[in-house]
RNA sequence: GCAGGGGUACCCGAGCGGUCAAAGGGGCAGGGCUUAGGACCCUGUGGCGUAGGUCUUCGAGCGUUCAAAUCGCUCCCCCUGCACCA
């Protein structure tokens, strides 16, 4: 027998597939199902992670397409903001890694300079991914739907979009703040560092900067992250060894560090850098005022206070601060901290408390005052309360006043806002990035009431999986903010029709795009041209406002009609915080509900060995097309599939992927044994098999309809083949049964492993695709429960014996079968059938049974046997409750396995009904002898 | 900080009130096959048992229940996402 040559098998089904356009959506039954993943962005070669959702989204649009529906399952690509761009950019500098990668690829030095270029990076990888991933692995992808996000046309449809937000009073202006090089302008701090060359996983803080002053008015900026905690400052700390800067911020004068007053330049209206710097020195011995509660404080050396955080100018609050505490017994000074906030588990010094907890000793330990400080922060967040100290705020707890007390001293112009990176930010220019007020930022107002209202209760009606993802949406849209939408900057995308030159960005752009899959055919094949898009084309398509100006927009406006709304948009776990709740805001904002989306499929990663993310830098996972060539893109299909809940993270492991590449081998071999099986007549095991494969084939389709792949492959592919191969092991030998079984079988694992059950379907001598035939349906009147119990019983029998020879290490000459008297069978069949109405009468049941006479004889032993019944009987589940209530003339049943039992044990098999005349039964067995639990003797 | 997920036998991983000593893979041990070979098929793999049994186990500890890996509470530990990156 030929070994399975997977790869030949699977270039020649693809070819077929697309040849005979299987993969087109059409409108035929009149029952429609929309499929999508979300389009990936173009950022460069995916990896093995990436296929596992576009593997599922393959095998469940190729399940419906067996079960009659029309199918559409189209596929784009994400080509706005910034990746593809950063692509362009690391192609330019010639980094030395990416230059590696696209030469591993086999892209001449020609070629690879077009990259330079972000559209040619859109326009090869998009390639990349067509032809090398989604073909490669049989996706049946209508691929004539392919759009990508920087199309003229689909800039159309965002600026449609766009004017419909703004119509709906859904677009509004407020400042905004977001990183910015004064060299390169707007940059993306994240931790993929396309942008910056450190800080990637920076946070933007937002400290208020409180306005304390000394005695000529002069303002003394002290930047804190607790404006609470302003009651409690007992002085000031200023850094001896720092140049301070004095600055003008409209008519006020201010001092502050020099880093500081560049930032603010970016930061705050009508900032003056005056050529005038005070030394940190000449503080010493001066006071200065708290703003609100006007208390005067000297100002103390800190050498802690670093200039290069917000204004370097630092409050202490020595009984909630532990680095003010350890300063503040530095410097000697005579100074009583005062406490503010009374908190459970601290006494009258909660920060001194901390570090005596630490066993805190100086300034220099800051690993340990980080750990202090959050301590403290941490319990007085949680279960503090501002005491008498704090006036009118005496009695709230912390987490409640937080906001209040800042916005209090704002509104008062005793303070203003300050906003930073947790860590330093350098851009690849390897200038500072700073953070920068955009004053009329627009945004998407996703906070609107009415639309998050509206957005929970239709998520509420969604098919959405995981559940717990279902149950996590109403808060995650709750706590949805508003989204600035635009950017000036090198980024790829629509222009926003409100601000020329202004860029929509990427999340924004890309929440109603499956609707453009459906105009997108009509483009590709300029039946209709970018400039006959207009918002009228639009109103008309989506919203059936309005009338066609011609047959295509007709044609158009059927199919909307016929394919809205999506039925599953699948996506990583990514998604879940960020793209899914957009995309359902604004499909509920702008399309009419039945067009809105119905289902969600949330998966999660293929993440490294010890569960870290996919990253090349750190070793990465093997390359799609290596991957393919190594184990079959079949085998990766079902590894994807069954290797663990879409709902976990699994672990690359190559290891793994090679036991599904056999299995892959063992069905196709499964395959190729039936066709050659000795003819045999055995029709108990006939039926047996009939039945059980179509139980499987219950579970599996009931699996498949909920989207459990996992169990529908479990019980496909591992399940199935057992059956068959117990069926062959017991002597099953009907050639044309285990032809047809065969058949239902291939048909079985097409959704998951389409290149294999076709090539089989071939040799089976079918002419047609078995991706279009139809899905085998459980079928009600294939059921021989007789032939289930039977098979049950024998293979419990089995178990049986294997246990006590396991025991009792004998090698059997004789084997002795007792299976139980008939009374007994028909009392356990009472007893459940009183338990299912209620709960079992002993009483009754002994009596009943006495008074047959026969039966009187033995009184006690049905005494004893109906004793233990509802014990028995309460311990089985409804599937057994079946078996035994199945009648079972167990002893003729067994007796047609003998020759099996005989094979198998090597030893003579009697079967003895416990009723018979001259019964052989030295230690009297037959006594255990139950229903479907047949005593057991040995020799 | 906000939110979500998880800890199961040597390992990976299902199960999520009774069918559970706990699926399915691996790994390991024994046997078969004598070659479809980076295989394949049986059997075993918590302890104890010369009769199909029994005892102890599902992060720790309480509790609910006739019955808990599964439900509730407390604790310990791990992981993930968080908006201008998609």
């Amino acid at each position: 027998m030929a070994t399975y040559e997977y790869e030949s098998v699977e270039t020649k089904w693809q070819q077929r597939w697309l040849q005979n356009h299987i993969n087109k959506a059409e409108h035929t039954t009149g029952k429609k199902f929309f499929i999508h993943f979300a389009y990936p962005g173009v950022s460069g070669y995916l990896h093995v992670g990436h296929m596992r959702g576009f593997t599922y989204t393959d095998i469940i649009a190729r399940y419906k397409r067996m079960t009659g529906y029309d199918v559409m399952f189209p596929a784009g690509f994400h080509a706005s903001g910034i990746p593809s761009v950063g692509f362009a950019k690391k192609v330019e500098r010639k980094d030395p890694d990416t230059l590696q990668l696209l030469k591993q690829h086999k892209l001449s030095d020609t070629f690879i300079n077009t990259l330079t270029d972000p559209h040619n990076v859109v326009d090869y990888f998009s390639k990349v991914y067509v032809d090398e991933y989604w073909k490669r692995f049989g996706f049946l992808i209508d691929y004539e739907r392919q759009m990508t996000t920087i199309s003229p046309g689909y800039q159309r449809f965002i600026q449609w979009q766009f004017q419909k937000l703004h119509t709906l009073n859904l677009l509004i202006q407020k400042p905004h703040f977001a990183p910015y090089c004064p060299n390169c302008g707007p940059v993306a701090v994240d931790k993929s560092e396309t942008d910056v060359s450190s800080g990637g996983s920076a946070e933007i803080l937002e400290f208020t900067v409180l306005k304390f002053t000394l005695k000529d008015g002069t303002i003394l900026p002290a930047a804190t992250l607790r404006p609470e905690t302003i009651f409690g400052v007992t002085n000031m700390w200023i850094n001896p060894q720092v140049n301070y800067q004095k600055i003008k911020v409209g008519e006020e004068l201010w001092i502050c560090s020099e880093e500081c007053a560049k930032k603010l330049l970016y930061q705050l209206e009508n900032v003056d850098i005056l050529d005038d710097h005070i030394s940190g020195k000449d503080f010493e011995g001066k006071t200065c005022t708290v703003p609100l509660i006007n208390r005067e404080v000297p100002i103390l050396a800190g050498e802690f206070a670093d200039p290069s955080i917000a204004t370097g100018i630092v409050m202490s609050v020595p009984a909630h601060a532990p680095y003010d505490w350890i300063a503040l017994v530095d410097s000697g000074a005579k100074i009583t901290p005062i406490k503010i906030i009374d908190v459970m588990g601290f006494g009258d010094n909660p920060a001194k408390e901390a570090c005596d907890q630490l066993n805190i000793k100086n300034q220099k330990e800051t690993d340990k005052l980080d750990e202090a400080t959050d301590l403290v922060y941490k319990k007085e967040f949680h279960t503090g309360v501002l005491n008498d100290y704090c006036g009118a705020y005496a009695g709230i707890k912390i987490s409640d006043i937080k906001d209040t007390v800042k916005n209090d001293l704002i509104a008062g112009n005793l303070a203003t806002t300050m906003r930073e990176f947790s860590e330093e930010v350098i851009c690849r220019c390897k200038e500072h990035v700073v953070i920068k007020r955009i004053p009329d930022q627009w945004f998407i107002k996703y906070s609107d009431d009415q639309l998050t209202a509206n957005s929970q209760r239709y998520a509420d009606s969604m098919h959405i999986y995981p559940s717990e993802y279902k149950e996590e949406l109403p808060g995650v849209l709750d706590w949805f903010d508003d989204r600035a939408v635009i950017r000036k900057g090198s980024w790829l995308g629509t222009e926003f029709p409100y601000k020329k030159g202004w860029i929509i960005e990427p999340i924004s752009d890309s929440t109603l795009y499956p609707a453009y899959y459906i105009i997108a055919p009509y483009i590709n094949s300029n039946q209709l041209t970018v400039e006959e898009m207009t918002q009228e084309f639009f109103d008309y398509i989506f919203l059936d406002k309005g009338h066609p100006k011609n047959q295509i927009w007709k044609t158009i406006h059927d199919d909307f009609a016929y394919w809205y709304p999506v039925d599953i948009n699948l996506g990583g776990k990514e998604h879940k915080t960020v793209h899914f709740p957009v995309y359902i805001m604004n499909h509920v904002a702008i399309m009419p509900p039945e067009k809105c989306p119905q289902g969600l499929f949330v998966h999660w990663w293929v993440t490294q060995q010890g569960k870290e993310k996919i990253s090349k830098s750190k070793g990465g996972a093997e390359p799609i097309l290596e991957a393919a060539h190594t184990y079959g893109v079949d085998a990766m299909r079902l590894y994807y599939t069954h290797v663990g809940s879409p709902f976990v993270d699994i672990e690359w492991d190559t290891e793994t992927v090679l036991k599904y590449k056999n299995r892959v081998g063992i069905l196709w071999r499964l395959f190729q044994e039936i066709k050659h099986i000795q003819p045999h007549e055995n029709q108990n095991l006939d039926r047996w098999l009939q039945s059980s494969i179509n139980n499987h084939i219950q579970i599996i389709t009931t699996a498949f309809e909920s989207y459990d792949l996992r169990m529908a492959a479990n019980t496909i592919f591992f399940e199935l083949p057992k059956d068959l191969q117990w069926y062959l092991r017991r002597g099953g030998g009907n050639t044309n049964l285990v032809a047809d079984i065969g058949k239902k079988i291939i048909r079985l694992i097409t959704p998951i492993t389409p290149h294999l059950a076709e090539e089989v379907w071939e040799q089976y001598g079918e002419t047609t695709f078995v991706s279009n035939a139809s899905y085998p349906l459980y079928d009600s009147v294939i059921s021989y429960k007789t032939e289930e119990v039977g098979e049950y019983l024998l293979a419990g029998v089995i178990n049986d014996i294997n246990e006590i020879l396991k025991v009792t290490k004998i090698t059997p000459t004789h084997l002795y079968i007792y299976i139980a008297p008939e009374w007994k069978q028909s009392v356990f069949q009472e007893a459940i059938r009183q338990a299912q109405k209620g709960s079992v009468n002993v009483a009754a049941l002994i009596k009943q049974s006495m008074a047959d006479p026969e039966l009187k004889k033995l009184g006690k032993e049905i005494a004893q046997f109906v004793g233990k019944l509802p014990g028995e009987v309460r311990r089985l589940n409804e599937t057994d409750q079946q078996r035994y209530l199945t009648h079972i003339d167990e002893k003729t049943y067994l007796s047609t396995a003998v020759d099996y039992l005989t094979t198998l044990f090597s030893c003579e098999i009697h079967i003895c009904g416990a009723d018979d005349t001259n019964l052989y039964d030295p230690v009297i067995k037959v006594r255990f002898a139950l229903p479907l639990r047949p005593a057991i003797y040995i020799e």
